[in-house]
DNA sequence: TTGACATATGAACATATGCTCATATATCAA
DNA sequence: TTGATATATGAGCATATGTTCATATGTCAA
């Protein structure tokens, strides 16, 4: 059954919009639309990705007045990027 | 570009059959026949997800006769396992 | 070689996913 | 309050994904 909310996690990791999102947010918290333009989506787009993002706990938000500033949730996540990272890597070293 | 190849392999992990099954490799290497009864899918199932994983290089094989082992392939794939069950756990603890 | 077993793979189908478009909600400035 | 801006969300569409069924390939025993 955890095994299901594992998969579940991994498969909001597995879109590399969502990617390129928490690697914005990996230099520190950012407003949607500032990630829309850095990330190159629609900022309807990023709204729909980020509920996903703050639904599997990648990302929290922080309200301040008519803005949201979105940021990376806990340490977990920056390790996780950090693996796959280097697993890439190595992959794409032997190919 | 690394993005796409991080979110690819994500993708391989994205599915609670092929969690099962890199769980079932955790303990050592393991048979197709074997492994699909110990997942509960059928063998061709199980030959299309081991092809997947295959692919991402999460597994390898060593092939002896008309026997095929399949192993977790790398440290790596432990680890993010590891990571990724210790988030899970902790978003489960919190909600 | 023959028949049985182990694994691999292609086609097809049903469901899931990410985007856009339209619209809703909320906050601030004038 | 009114208009502008920031974010959120529902519906719909096009594509991707996991399974089953059928079949192919390969190995061993008789």
């Amino acid at each position: 059954m955890l095994d299901e909310a594992i998969a579940e996690m991994f498969g909001v990791l597995a879109d590399p919009t969502r990617i390129r999102i928490l690697d914005a947010l990996s230099g520190g918290e950012q407003r949607v639309c500032d990630l829309a333009a850095t990330v190159g989506i629609s900022e309807s787009a990023m709204s729909h990705q980020l509920r996903l993002l703050r639904t599997a706990r990648l990302v929290r938000v922080r309200r301040d007045g008519r803005h949201a500033f979105y940021a990376l949730d806990d340490h977990h996540v920056i390790d996780l990027l950090r693996d796959a990272r280097t697993h890439a890597a190595e992959i794409g070293g032997r190919r």
